[in-house]
Parts: structure tokens; sequence; C-alpha cells
DNA sequence: GTCTATAGAAGGATAGAC
DNA sequence: GTCTATCCTTCTATAGAC
């Protein structure tokens, strides 16, 4: 038997990267191989590299075009809001919680799998990944210099607030006791709190 | 040559727990091999059966024994703190801080590392985090309690300022633009804020 | 306590049939 | 476009010499 009855080409490539997403989200990039992979998606371990030139590419390929999405979803979104740093902070806050819980394994593998990309792939994602911090980091300058918020050093406080929105993907649960607009309140909270007090006491604006 | 002049049992294992640390942290438990290992060891890789059962175990062993001095560093330390919330919050974020960047290597592979465990040594594992959590929470429910926070959610709190905190290591560079002491004090100005209105305005407590 | 040697399984990737 | 078959490498873990 050559061809699969009914195979088709595009669609196969699209379900070797939802496979391979799965697959390395739950057990890590090294620790899936090729085979498992093929499993998943149907076919024999050959034919995967009729979609990608490597494992590696197929790594990179996934990471790559999350953080587009992830960067262009952001910017839509921030389009939509009045251009007030409180407003677009708020609209930041329950942008990335919501965005990364729809999909946890694309975020789970872009913050686990960097040290598995080849040196140059991971200067690529770098590049994006701070492209993002710096949008965040955009909001949070310009509150410092209307003096709604009091954030001693903005690179700081961006990491900070990515850091504990990210942490949402790591223990929330669909059935879980709170809803996700429970979540974002919450989280909504604290961050208005941390902006509030960021580092006012600390000294002067380094950032 | 059977034995190596001057080698030692008890030495060889604690230097195979360090170089198990170091590898598994910068390439991943999968991605390192007992053969890469047992270089880095100076010895042949059949030689480190002699210290472990299997590799599995290796991991176990590291993660367990971090989590044990994390929670003895903290309990130790709090020891020493006055008894009151906002004291023993800044202590703890001072201590997290601190503790995770003396460890980067242990650290990174506590959380990143917990996918790999096997399903009964997950559980232990998991058991020894969430525990870790709770001394945090302790705090801030003492803090709820005497009205000097406002947090109207015990465990989402606990979450967030772990996970902010944690998130240091992530870019910390000892020779970097900011100190030890800068840091821990941005940070410390950020959680302030964070407890002062960490869901104040979201309803009554749920935690 | 460490070595060499190797068993036995699994890995990534390719070649060529259909 | 997919399959089968296979090359070659690497892996974990063990056996037995010294």
């Amino acid at each position: 038997m050559a061809r699969k009855t009914g195979s088709d080409g595009k669609k196969t490539a699209q379900v070797l990267r939802v496979a391979a997403t799965r697959l390395f989200a739950q057990y890590g990039y090294a620790a899936v191989s090729m085979r498992q992979i093929a499993t998943e998606v149907g076919v024999q371990a050959g034919a995967l590299y009729l979609y990608t030139p490597d494992k590696q590419t197929l790594l990179y390929q996934i990471m790559d075009g999350h953080m587009d999405d992830l960067l262009a979803a952001w910017r839509a979104e921030r389009a939509k809001t009045p251009d007030d740093p409180m407003q677009q902070l708020e609209q930041f806050v329950r942008f990335h919680i919501r965005f990364h819980l729809n999909r946890g394994d694309e975020i789970f593998i872009a913050y686990m799998e960097l040290r598995n990309l080849s040196a140059e792939n991971f200067t690529l994602i770098e590049a994006k990944r701070r492209e993002y911090e710096g949008l965040l980091g955009e909001i949070l300058q310009a509150g410092n210099r209307l003096g709604h918020f009091s954030l001693c050093d903005i690179k700081l406080s961006s990491y900070a607030i990515i850091a504990m929105l990210t942490g949402v993907s790591t223990w929330y649960r669909g059935d879980g006791r709170l809803s996700l607009e429970k979540i974002e309140e919450v989280y909504l909270c604290m961050v208005r709190g941390l902006v509030a007090q960021g580092g006012a006491r600390v000294g002067a604006a380094s950032a």
C-alpha cells in the first residue's frame, strides 16, 4: 500500500504540529521520540520527514508560531483598548491569563524547552520573548510617566508580572473551584497593588 | 586497572550528585545520558550504578534533597523572625530570592523536571511543594486576620508571589546591572503593594 | 571502587517500493 | 503521500576482570 486512501498532506502537516505540541508539552522535547509522534499522527516514522526536516526544526516551528500568535493577538487586543495605561494594563492581565490558559501546551513548551533549541533558534525565539516583555514595559513606562504607577524598575516589574500571570497555567484546572473570571479579578487586584507601589520607596527610577 | 588510586566512594557519590544536578539543569533530564554524567564525574558509565540504582532515582534524590533543604532553611529563617505577618512576609521574600539564586540549578530542576518523575516520586515531591506554599499561606492568612493584608484568596496569592519570586532566577546574572540587595528591595515593594490590595475589591475572603 | 566490554533496546534519519 | 526496511548511533544497565 503506497498511500493511504483519503490521506491529505495539508491535513497531515497540521495533525503533526498538534500531536508534537501535545507530546512535547506532556513529556518534554528530549523525552519524545519521532516514533511516538508518528504513532499519534497515525503514520509511520519515516513519513514525518515529509513535513519537517528534523526534530529540532519541529520544535522551533512550534515555538515560533506560538510567539507570532501571541504578539499578534496582544497587538490586536491593544488596538481595541483605550490609550490609558491603567486600562491597558488591566487588558494585558486579562489577555495574558486567557491566552495562556487556552494554549497550555504551547506555553509550557515556550517556557520549558528553550534550552533544547539550537543556538541560532534560541536567539530568534528569545528576541520575540523580549519583544513581548517590551510591550508590557511600554504600558508600565507610560503609567509611570503619568504618575498612575509608582514603579522604580520597568524591566523587573515586567518580569514579575509576566511570571505571576504565566504561573496560572501551572495550576489552573477548568473544573477547579475558581472560574476564569474570578481568577482574572484576583490577579487584576494583585497587579493593581503591585504597580501602585512597586518600588516607590526604593529610590529614583532606573529604567 | 581496577580501582583508581586515591578514589573515595563517599566523595564520588557527592561528585555524582553535583554533576548530575548541573547537567540536568542545563540540558534537561531526558536529554542527559548516564555517559555524559560519568564523563563529568570522571568515571566510566558503569561505575555510576554503584551510587544510584538508576537514572530516575538520581533525579528524585536531587529534587527531594532540594525540597528538604528548602523547607528546613525557611523554617530556620522563620524561627529567627518576629511573629509579625509583615515582617515574616518580608523575610520570606528575601529568603526565597536569595535561596533560589544560590541554587539556580536545583530550582530549575525542581520546577522543570516534575513531569520526568515517576508517578510515585511525583506524588512525594508534590507534597513537599505544597508544604512550602502552605508556609507562605500561613503568613498571608495571619496578615489577613490582623487586617494588615487585604487578600481575597490565600492560595492564589501564594502562587502569584512564589511565581514572581522564582522568576528572578530565570533572568538574574551575578554581573547584571542590579545588585541582589536592590533586587530584593524592588520585589519587596511589589509584594507589599500586592498584599495591600490583592483582591480586596473582589469580594469576601474565600480562603 | 573502578574498569572494560557488551547485551539489548531505542533513538534519528534515509532509501526505495508502491 | 505513505509504507517497509534498515543504517548507524546512542542509550540504560549489567557482568566480570582487577
